[in-house]
DNA sequence: CCAAGATACTTGCTTTGTCAAGTAATTTTG
DNA sequence: CAAAATTACTTGACAAAGCAAGTATCTTGG
């Protein structure tokens, strides 16, 4: 029987925090992908790729987090845009694997300068140790697992 | 010529950085979401309403965090299904004022304690103070304007 | 070995995000 | 005070997000 603040501020909630602050952070970092001719989810494809080497699709998926239904649709224009090659391991044939290409990769490099001066001007203003402190902090986050035992409702256990 | 290691790892990189995390924070909203028949857009409408009161919708779609033009398009379903009213006030027939019904409060109580327990096992999982410094640092991150000065290429100036 | 179950995607459909234009209702200015 | 700007939305068009189903491929238990 409590009339407590059942919602803090929209201001104060984390998930709307969250949604903002990318915003800000995502300004200019759009504006450098437009120069580049590849959008958002592309680019952060060609970055995992770059960065983990040729994968599965669902790990791709999970890595640049997006969904495996959006991944398979972006795939098909990206290979034909020549920046990845797919292909399908003989020993399952269920999975395909995606590669950067050269042309890919060199576009990836291509914007590495403009990619750093905009988290070395977000990094100027917002200073270092914060922005360090800030990511240790969303790296744990993410780290939680809030699937497990809820407070009061029994997760739906199905699928 | 350098082989300097010009990105971070995407684990590192604080678009995804923060694009993981609202993943995570997301996921057991989302549940709760299912069971409210709403989707999260509508969801941040009704919470923005039911918090701020009656407004335009250029208002509602700043704090809700998304495109006039989407808010446009979701009005007109939110209200045939009784959440929100719309009006036009005489002193201004451009504006549109819309406000939460008490079927949408109705919508918004009925998950308030869901809400609660969600917030609750974050901040349980993740510390109280740390909860408060990561929100701190989000709040400060989205007041920077990272629109000034680009580094090399003259931002578009129209508009 | 074979039907039943997982996996790993694919597709279909509806809702949003984005951008560019367009429209109606005020304000401002010459 | 009428034409030119502004403001506040609307619409259109198309890519992408989400969610539900569907389709090959393995994998397994009987």
């Amino acid at each position: 029987m409590t009339d407590a603040p059942a919602f803090r501020q929209t201001r104060r909630s984390l998930p709307i925090a969250l949604l903002r602050a990318r915003e800000t952070v995502m300004g200019p970092v759009r504006d450098m992908l437009v120069s580049s001719g590849v959008n958002e989810q592309k680019w952060r494809v060609l970055r995992v790729l770059q960065e983990k080497g040729p994968q599965e699709l669902s790990q791709v998926a999970a890595e640049a987090v997006l969904l495996l239904s959006s991944l398979t649709r972006m795939v098909g224009p990206m290979v034909e845009e020549g920046l990845i090659t797919r292909a399908t391991p003989p020993e399952d044939r269920r999975k395909t694997v995606v590669a950067i290409t050269p042309a890919g990769l060199a576009l990836v490099n291509a914007h590495a300068a403009q990619s750093a001066a905009i988290l070395g001007r977000i990094e100027a203003e917002f200073g270092h140790d914060r922005l360090e402190q800030l990511l240790d902090l969303l790296e744990d986050l993410q780290k939680l697992d809030l699937r497990s035992g809820a407070t009061e409702s029994v997760r739906k256990t199905r699928r």
